[in-house]
Formats: structure tokens, C-alpha cells, sequence
RNA sequence: CGGGGUGUAGCGCAGCUUGGUAGCGCGCCUCGUUCGGGACGAGGAGGUCGCAGGUUCAAAUCCUGUCACCCCGACCA
């Protein structure tokens, strides 16, 4: 059945709502499409459902055509699984949590991997019945600290997740590249295009993962990419190593009173005063910045590292977060700030301002080992043999020509420091560009952490016990939906690509009269008749600008305009896209559209 | 949690400085005229002015508190 607009229960805004900042949110609420029920949750209205389900049936295909079989988790789950993984207390505040009754806690599943794992448990226990990737579509909720931008970060969300169970590493890989296929299949049909850059795991465990990145300057998400086909979140972009230097012939640091020298700038005109080289001027990044952070356990434990920086680099704090709690030996959600005043005084051997890992090996300050017994660690760059200014531990002295390797050590090496536009590919594929995207997919190979904590285990060939090897991957559905708006629009409205637009073809009648009434009825009739979806803009007494003006901001990519034409005997046929318009004759309207609407 | 902003009719906003019992545009209802680019006329419906307390003869307006929402930074599909 045509959805007529004298009925469909649709109210366009003229204005945008003033709660609503980015394109894609501004015009899916002017359209008609979703309304607000909540900070982060929408309710999904006739028109949004069609695009969403849209969506959906794309991802499914997909999903079906590697071998995913679909079930469904119910949203409302018991706290037990999520206990047993842990995941109950790392997912933190992010977690929906409420209790029954009989105040027993349950949550709203924030992703489904403990249930997936709990179920193929329950269900097999052979190594015959493997591979199996097992696929949902569902709600998802997280408690997002800040949700944002109308459906593009949400608390409730649909997302596609799958699982694959497979008995080794091989089978993993085969999964995985499947899904990774399959991914780019999917938002290529829907009209997206995506980036697949190397990612972090975080809080979802496991070692290989990439994301799926739409880049838009609406993305919240920094990546870099080169022009040779290397592509990184800045989360997970790794540094170039720089050769070590052998350091049999440098000079002895020395000690300088360094007064009036409190930042990186004035430091180094103070270093090119005092002990100038002969070859070149001294600049930041021959400076060791040493950045004292407050590292949170998931357990809320509060405990302070000190992070050794080029000077002319500042630290990336979501860098340092992705990757100290894997060096640190950390499971869970770790939580990096900046240390306060109050974490300095508890650590005086630190002097704001002038920390330095150390005056030599018989006084190195920073470091397990040393007087501290803080934790240090440096940047990638300061390998053995180079040479740094620093703080010399006392207030309004500096260290100069200090020798990495020679004159103080550290505990490990961590990728701490801002990805600038410029840097180095780590795979020598030329320098790195930065953009923003938004996390549209993120495939992960999980391992066995799941199945070890959940003990999902099946006989193996030679009748062991055999850790099932999962992988999970996920898409943002609604997300997707916003993207895809974000990204096909124009300043009157939505313009949905033919894959997903919420219906084929949008009649519309103006002008009164019984002949373009039956007209545009006959139509209607003839292209349902031939399986194509009308949106039918038969309102009577809605003058025509307006029904211009909501076919314009609803957005169906091929419009038709029974009208003034009628009498000359012909329609038009307009694309919303282009904006192009055709007369066609009335009898060759319906073959028109047709081949308009299957391309 | 830190910073900024906003709460007045379904939507977008004015009124608040200088207290006097609420207004504009759009939308909605009725009648008539119009009918290819967001029509016109006439008549209507609709508001606890976010909430609580205070000051005052009188509070949307002044004071205190509180809540909510939006935007910018720390998390994620």
C-alpha cells in the first residue's frame, strides 16, 4: 500500500528544533522521521522506521551471504554473566543497571558478547560444530556520559553484533576477514564511504581490531591515514623508532641554574645561552618534558606514573589511556588524568616544573627501581644514545646533554604523545594526514577471553578440552542512518540514495481537479502494481509549494508532479539529487519511473 | 566531572534591565476565496512562564536554592 500523506502520521517542521546542532539530527526531526523521548533516545516514527529497516535488511543480507545466523538476546539481562567476565563492575558507569523486585540486579546490555558465549556453550560442545558466526540486531544501552548530535551518539542505539566461534587462530583469521569483507560490502551499499583503520581493543579485550571510520568533520574520531594506504586511529598509530646512538663519545651532562626558565620556550633560549652547540641550535624537541599522570584503576585505586616526552609534543591522554593499562598489566577500564597539586605533594621528590628522571644512575629520581619508585615511562623517540634537556629535580636548575640509556633508564616505552599531520608513517608509506570520522564498524579479534571466563570449551580431534577462539564485530545501525543523512543532504532537505530512501518514488498532486486526482491514483496504482514504493502526496487543500517543499526535505530520490502538465498530456519527473526535470507522457510515466527507480 | 549557554503554547522566539497578572511568527480548528514554490480574509482553540522557596499590595520579571536540556573537553557502535 502507498503511504498517502493525507494520513501517514508525519508532521514536518518548518523550523529546526533548537536542540538540534548537526544536519543529520536538525533534518531527521524536520522530516518527520524520529522524535526526541529522551536525551539520547529517539523514538522512530513510520518514515524513519522504512529507512532503518532499510538499513537493516542490507546488513542482513550481508550477514546471511558469509554464513551469520540471526537470533536474538533480549535486551534486559541478569547480572551473573557480566559478573563472571568482570565486565559488571569495568563497564563503570556506562552501564545501565537497575534491580527487580526481589532486588536482584539486572542491566541493559551495553553489547551481548557474555550471552553469545553463554549460548553456544549451552548448545554445542564439539569441534564439529564449529565454525559458527552467530549475528543479532538489537538495542544496545550505554549510559553515555554525553550523548550527542541527535542518533549519531545515543544511549539507546541499534546495533548489529557478531560473534565468531571458531576452534583455532585460523579460523579466527577466516572469520575475520569474512566479516571484513562483508563490512565493506555493506557500506558500500549503503552509500557510505568508510576507512578502515587499525584500532585499539580498549574495554573489549583482544588484540587485532580495526574500525570502520566515515570521515566527516562531524566525526568524533581522530584518525591519520598516508597516501601509500596506511590508515590508523590516532589511538593505535604506532611511532617510528629512530636508530640508537652509541654514546662512547658524548660529552657529561652537565647541571645549569636555569632561573627564569619555566616553560619549554624560555627553557631553550636558556639552553642556547648557557651551553650552546656548535652545530645547530637547541629546540623543544631536544627537551625531555616529563608529565606526571594520575593513573585510575578500575578498582578506583588512584596511583601516580610519570610519562618522559619530546618537549615540543604534548600528550595525548587518550593515547596514554588506550595503552598503559596492556603495559601496566591492567585489566579493566583504566581512567588517565592529569596528576593534581595534591598527587605532587604526596610524591616530593617531584618538583613541578623541573621533573627529570634523573642526575646520574647513583640519583635517578623516576623509575620502579628508583627513589620514587614511580613508574616511568618514555616515548618511543627517546631510545638509548640520545640526548635530552630536562629538569634536574630542583627548583631552577635543568640537566643538559643527559644521555638515555647512560644517564637514566625507564621502565617501558608507551605511546603517549599527540599524532601530528606530517609524522612518519610506521610503515614508511609516507608522511600522515589527520582527519575525523565517525566509528561506523569495529571488528575485533577477541581470543579466547570470553570463553575462558565463561568456559566455553569443546572437544577437540583428539577428545581434549579445547578453548572456543572468538571474534565480535559490530555495526552502529541507527548510527549508520545518521551518517547517511549527514552525508546526502542539501540545504532543503534529505536526499536519500536509492538503497535506502524510505520509499521509490514520492507522487505528489497539485492543483485541484478530479482528472489529476485520478491521475495520480492511476499511477500510484500501476507502479505498486509493479512492486515499486510511492510515497503519495495526495493532501488536498495543501497548496503546492508546500508539497514541494516536504518532498524536498523528506527527500525520496525520484519525485513526480502530477499538475499542470496533465493537460499537455504529460507528468514530470523530477530527480531529487540533480534537480533535473523531465516531462514524460502520461502513458510512459509508470516505465519511466521504473527504469528511474531500478536504475 | 570541568567550562559555556538555555528553560515562556505543538515548533521557533520576544517580554525580564526599569515588577502591574503574557505576546509574535509558524502550526492547529471553523467558514469563505485561492490552487506549480511554504496563499489570503474573518473567526477560534491552546500556556502550572522548568520546579521550590523568598521579597512585595503585586513576580515570567527581583533574590536563594534546585532540576532539566543543549554545546565544548575526558568514554564508545
Amino acid at each position: 500500500m502507498a503511504l498517502r500523506l493525507s494520513t501517514l502520521f508525519l508532521r514536518t517542521l518548518r523550523d529546526n528544533p533548537a536542540d538540534a546542532e548537526v544536519a543529520s539530527h536538525q533534518l531527521l526531526m524536520r522530516a518527520g522521521f524520529i522524535r526526541r523521548a529522551a536525551p539520547g533516545i529517539y523514538t522512530w516514527l513510520p518514515m524513519g522506521l522504512k529507512v532503518l529497516a532499510k538499513v537493516e535488511g542490507i546488513v542482513r543480507e550481508e550477514m546471511n551471504a558469509i554464513g551469520g545466523q540471526e537470533v536474538s538476546f533480549p535486551s534486559l539481562l541478569p547480572r551473573e554473566p557480566y559478573e563472571q567476565t568482570g565486565r559488571w563492575e569495568e563497564y563503570g558507569e556506562g552501564l545501565f543497571r537497575l534491580k527487580d523486585r526481589k532486588d536482584a540486579d539486572y542491566l541493559l546490555a551495553p553489547t551481548h558478547e557474555e550471552m553469545f558465549t553463554l549460548l553456544v556453550k549451552d548448545l554445542y560442545n564439539s569441534y564439529k560444530d564449529l565454525p559458527v558466526y552467530l549475528y543479532q540486531i538489537q538495542q544496545k544501552y550505554r549510559d553515555e556520559a554525553r550523548p550527542r548530535a541527535g542518533l549519531l551518539r545515543g544511549r539507546e542505539f541499534i546495533m548489529k553484533d557478531s560473534y565468531s566461534f571458531t576452534i583455532d587462530e585460523e579460523g579466527l583469521e577466516e572469520a575475520y576477514q569474512k566479516h571484513r569483507a562483508a563490512y565493506l560490502k555493506i557500506f558500500a551499499r549503503l552509500g557510505l564511504e568508510v576507512v578502515p583503520v587499525a584500532a585499539t581493543a580498549g574495554a573489549m579485550g583482544g588484540s587485532t581490531s580495526e574500525e570502520f571510520l566515515h570521515p566527516t568533520p562531524i566525526g568524533e574520531d581522530t584518525f591519520v591515514r598516508s597516501d601509500g594506504g596506511y590508515a590508523a586511529n590516532v589511538e593505535a598509530v604506532t611511532t617510528v623508532v629512530p636508530e640508537e646512538i652509541p654514546y662512547d663519545d658524548a660529552p657529561p651532562f652537565q647541571v645549569r641554574h636555569t632561573p627564569d626558565s619555566p616553560t619549554i620556550a624560555t627553557l631553550v633560549e636558556s639552553a642556547n645561552e648557557l651551553v650552546p652547540l656548535e652545530d645547530r641550535a637547541w629546540t623543544a624537541g631536544d627537551t625531555l618534558k616529563n608529565v606526571v599522570l594520575a593513573i585510575v584503576h578500575p578498582t578506583g585505586e588512584r596511583e601516580v606514573a610519570v610519562v618522559g616526552v619530546p618537549g615540543d609534543r604534548s600528550v595525548d591522554i587518550k593515547r596514554v589511556q588506550a595503552n598503559i593499562g596492556a603495559l601496566m598489566e591492567i585489566s579493566g577500564e583504566v581512567a588517565v588524568e592529569q596528576a593534581t597539586d595534591e598527587d605532587l605533594r604526596s610524591h616530593p621528590l617531584l618538583v613541578k616544573g623541573y621533573v627529570g628522571p634523573g642526575l646520574g644512575l647513583d640519583h635517578q629520581v623516576l623509575g620502579s627501581e628508583a627513589a620514587t619508585g614511580l613508574t616511568y615511562f618514555v616515548d618511543p623517540r627517546v631510545v638509548s644514545g640520545t640526548t635530552w634537556i630536562t629538569g634536574a629535580n630542583v627548583r631552577g636548575q635543568h640537566v643538559f646533554g643527559l644521555v638515555a640509556g647512560r644517564d637514566f633508564g625507564w621502565d617501558g616505552t608507551i605511546e603517549a604523545v599527540e599524532v601530528r599531520e606530517g609524522d612518519a608513517s610506521p610503515d614508511g608509506s609516507g608522511p600522515l594526514q589527520t582527519a575525523r570520522g565517525i566509528e561506523l564498524g569495529h571488528i575485533f579479534q577477541l581470543g579466547r577471553k570470553y570463553a575462558e571466563s565463561l568456559h566455553l570449551r569443546v572437544l577437540d580431534a583428539n577428545g581434549k578440552q579445547a578453548t572456543v577462539t572468538m571474534g565480535s564485530y559490530g555495526i552502529g545501525v541507527t548510527r549508520a542512518v545518521a551518517a547517511i543523512a549527514e552525508h546526502y543532504h542539501d540545504d532543503k532537505g534529505l536526499v536519500w540514495p536509492r538503497n535506502v530512501a524510505p520509499a521509490d518514488v514520492h507522487v505528489m498532486v497539485t492543483g485541484k481537479g478530479e482528472e489529476l486526482i485520478n491521475a495520480a491514483e492511476k499511477l500510484v496504482g500501476d507502479l505498486e502494481g509493479r512492486g515499486i514504493e510511492v510515497l503519495f502526496d495526495d493532501r488536498p487543500k495543501v497548496s503546492a509549494g508546500v508539497k514541494f517543499g516536504d518532498a524536498e526535505l523528506i527527500g525520496v530520490p525520484t519525485v513526480v508532479v502530477v499538475g499542470r502538465g496533465y493537460a499537455e498530456g504529460v507528468l514530470e519527473v523530477k530527480d531529487r539529487a540533480s534537480g533535473e526535470r523531465e516531462n514524460v507522457p502520461v502513458g510512459e510515466a509508470a516505465d519511466y519511473v521504473v527504469a528511474a527507480v531500478r536504475g
